[in-house]
RNA sequence: GGAGAGAUGGCCGAGUGGCUUAAGGCGCAGGUUUGCUAAACCUGUGUAGGGGUAACUCUACCGAGGGUUCGAAUCCCUCUCUCUCCGCCA
């Protein structure tokens, strides 16, 4: 959420940068101007009548003190209609807050000086790239192929417990996914200094407000109902990343300066609908309803949010240098970034058996977007109260790691080599043959 | 699921309708005293939102939401959460 003072004062910037995002959001803020005043109109009227009632009540406890009831009654007779005035108007104000709050709160974040102007996925830059394409002496196949014929995932089980968008990973597809976790929380816990947590995997509707999903994604989450009872339906909802439960550990507190830098890291499966994406691209491990991520947080003060984006971006690239490919890391442009982003990075990891790139991170500072939605704070030793920053990043997500991961190994002997670092979490130098 | 007890500032903790402008303590900041440290003493110290160039001032907040009243931390109703015990359960 934007600070409200921000939009007040300085209108026109916040439209400028809003406009950025080309998505028409700037038209919100003359309709938001216009409730926050007339919320501070009828504040400044009922605080009037509230100050002349507590002073008139102040007047009847003394009277009454001094044992002139007559006194006192007549002064109440005065006064018996305030209450009436006074809760027509406190209930105007919440209705307008409420307006005023609702329209905020599908705001996106304003893009950082530095994010490149543009509309769409082109208009991404590309700013670093590691490693080379491999090169194959045969046609390499696509990961379809290679799970069928290694029995890595069995697609059409999958379907039948689940629908489509659902993995069943057999055998050493199983084990490989398993050890892959592994890999990622041990380097990110112990070489990376992240504080590791393993989350609730549902989390409140209020969470979701919290990092951004809601309300303007809500169709994109799975509800939870307890049984048969509907009207438990819409207070939990199954986590899209494991950057929902975690970046709301802390909400809703104050911390100490000393606390800073927080970083964690989690392990979790992700839960997206993927409302209006049936039928593009669904065939494989590419895009589905559920899959696993390591992700990476980090709560900072705001003079340190992007040098601490930057350190998050080198533990992310880690992962694909440890397990040696190729990828190019792009800086998002304004049309292309996330809701709650301010500053976004995506690595793309490259999939010889789709001849493409595929985004297995996304490494975003929300400066303090999110921390105002949670009312996280922190307290300064001295001054006022200030918003953290939120960074978060995958660190990776992995189905589409897992993709690229054996696309690129494959042999042409059908078999998949395992890379060094990964083999103490296989327990093997090659799947199959 | 059943029974009982609770929820008060950064923390602890008093407070059963109007001298509460939330006592007192801890912590924190400043000051006095002092060879240094410590201690003692004094002063200050919540959050949010209005108004004002400013000093300052007003309003709200005692788990959440309603109600009674001129006036609610305090009385009434509903809900949430925590703790203890019992039952069920991986």
């Amino acid at each position: 959420m934007l600070d409200i003072k921000l939009i007040r004062e300085q209108p026109e910037f916040v439209r400028e940068r809003l406009a950025t995002r080309g998505a028409g959001d700037e038209a919100k803020i003359d309709e938001i101007l216009s409730l926050d005043e007339q919320r501070r109109k009828l504040l400044n009227e009922v605080e009037a009548l509230k100050a002349t009632r507590n002073r008139v009540s102040k007047e009847i406890g003394a009277l009454m003190a001094q044992k002139k009831p007559d006194e006192a009654e007549a002064r109440k007779a005065e006064t018996r209609s305030l209450g009436d005035q006074i809760a027509a108007l406190d209930k105007t104000i919440a209705e307008t807050e409420t307006a005023r709050d609702g329209l905020m709160l599908r705001l996106p974040n304003l893009p950082h000086a530095t994010v490149p102007v543009g509309k769409t996925a082109a208009d991404n830059v590309e700013v670093s790239h590691w490693g080379e394409k491999p090169r194959f002496a045969f046609e390499p196949k696509s990961h379809v192929d290679l799970c069928e014929s290694l029995g890595l995932v069995d697609f059409a089980r999958g379907t039948k417990l689940s629908g489509s968008g659902f993995l069943l990973y057999t055998g050493w597809g199983a084990r490989l996914e398993r050890g892959l976790i592994q890999f990622l929380l041990d380097l990110h816990s112990r070489e990376h200094a992240y504080t590791e947590v393993s989350p609730p995997y549902v989390v409140k509707q209020e969470c979701m407000i919290g990092t951004g999903q809601f309300p303007k994604a809500a169709d994109q989450a799975y509800a939870v109902q307890e049984g048969e009872d509907a009207s438990t339906l819409g207070k939990l909802y199954l986590v899209p990343t494991a950057e929902t439960p975690v970046a709301n550990i802390h909400r809703e507190e104050l911390l100490k300066p000393e606390q800073l830098p927080i970083r964690y890291c989690a392990y979790s499966p992700c839960f997206r609908a993927e409302a209006g994406a049936a039928g593009v691209g669904t065939r494989g491990m590419i895009r589905v309803h559920q899959f696993d991520k390591v992700e990476l947080i980090k709560v900072v003060t705001p003079e340190t949010g992007y040098d601490e984006l930057e350190g998050m971006m080198a533990n992310a690239e880690k992962v694909l240098q440890l397990l040696g490919l190729h990828y190019r890391v792009l800086l998002l442009c304004t049309g292309d970034m996330g809701f709650t982003s301010a500053k976004t990075y995506d690595i793309e990891v490259w999939a010889p058996g789709q001849n493409d790139y595929l985004e297995v991170s996304s490494c975003s500072n929300c400066e303090d977007f999110q921390s105002r939605r949670m009312n996280l704070r922190c307290k300064p030793e001295s001054g006022t109260n200030f918003f953290p920053h939120l960074l978060n990043g995958s660190g990776t997500a992995l189905a589409r790691l897992f993709v690229a991961l054996i696309e690129t190994y494959q042999q042409e002997d059908g078999s998949v080599k395992i890379p060094p670092a990964l083999q103490p979490y296989v327990h093997s130098d090659r799947i199959g043959a």
